[in-house]
DNA sequence: AGCTTTATTTAGACAGTGTCAAGATAAGCC
DNA sequence: GGCTTATCTTGACACTGTCTAAATAAAGCT
């Protein structure tokens, strides 16, 4: 997964050798960028190709398909997520307070600062029937990240027990996912609006939390 | 909108006149079936003209575009929700605690219904340059009717009245919203978890609401 | 009635798409 | 050197959204 030569200028130049040496990393890095500026429908494969330098078919011969290529897409954001949350959880400074809006705050502003890539990670074309399983395992350990939150406060005592944190966290995080759509797919238009509300949510779920 | 003669058989038949007699209606229903069954991805406009029984340019005359078409079958589903929650609103039998399960439970179960209708309309799609304005209105009118449903709450005194009830609405109907993409999406495959969660969270949306 | 205007529907064409099959090219290994 | 394999390219096919120009039917007018 993780590569060493990564050229992050995504302009062909004309004197590439036959073999490109890193085309993978290079589809994939395009294809972030062209999804995240432009939207997942204005990533076409041959395009993408002509971005990166290559013929038309040679991104085939590193995804099977173009859903294999969304597939790995969403994957990076899975991880960039990941990392996000696992940051937050083994960060020995701050309370369960801090803690808890250091998550929220965190996803939510990738949700917002990347709207087209979240709607991908999330969305049906993925999670529907799928075969790409590599897919759904950074996804699911993505979520792991955030159950660990509440596991962690669970264990600290610094939450309600009365249910058990997994139910906590999945309650809490098909909120924060609301959020974060209404969000990303533009439905909560004002910026303040969305800091308000998630404002609001976060200290009602402290409320239900410690209650 | 609303017209009289409607065919709900949508195979085409041979001997249709050269008028259709409501083409806009017949696109509109067998677009809803498509998508509902198959994907919004499935549906294209040269095999919608096909079932119908028309020529492939036909649908423009009455949908400027393919993504006006989309905005009519999305309107359609925020319709049916509106419906839904009015319902809800206007059912003077019962209080506080069935009503908002009855709402809750009814908007889960549209999401579970129509996954993919769901998905169009709350997707970026429509959301994000859009243009298609009445289509934004009656989604709007849907989410009044949701406010409507609080603000009745807040007249009879039945909710905590420190956060304003458009607040309140806007925070649960996020949470409700998340739970339902998290069902519509696969991402929470049982159906029985979808269901634990969602009592869960009523649960705990009461507790908010009436502390 | 006939003629004109308008609303519908049609066929034809164009650029763009995902992807398959067959061949070309380079690199790695003996 | 020669063989194997990974990598990339050209050509082709069926399919898509949508534009233009033409054909057809309905409705309105005198």
């Amino acid at each position: 997964m993780k590569d060493t030569s990564h050229t992050s200028n995504l302009k062909a130049s004309a004197n590439q050798p036959y073999h490109h040496g890193n085309l993978r990393l290079a589809l994939l890095n395009a294809s972030v960028d062209i999804i995240r500026a432009q939207g997942v429908a204005a990533l076409s494969l041959r395009k993408l190709a002509d971005v990166v330098g290559v013929s038309r078919t040679a991104p085939y011969h590193h995804f099977k398909d173009k859903d294999a290529l969304l597939a790995a897409v969403a994957s990076q954001g899975f991880e960039e997520l990941s990392q996000l949350l696992s940051h937050v959880v083994n960060d020995d400074e701050s309370q369960l307070q801090p803690k808890l809006e250091q998550a929220v705050m965190g996803y939510l502003n990738f949700a917002i600062k990347h709207p087209t890539q979240y709607e991908l990670m999330f969305g049906q074309a993925l999670w529907k029937d799928s075969q790409q399983d590599g897919f759904r395992r950074t996804a699911k350990d993505c979520f792991r990240q955030y159950v660990k939150l509440f596991e962690l406060f669970s264990e600290q005592g610094l939450i309600n027990n009365q249910e058990p944190p997994l139910r906590l966290a999945q309650m809490t995080w098909a909120s924060l996912h609301g959020l974060a759509r209404l969000a990303s797919d533009g439905i909560f238009a004002k910026q303040d609006d969305i800091h308000d509300i998630a404002q609001t949510a976060v200290r009602h779920l402290e409320l239900i939390l410690q209650k």
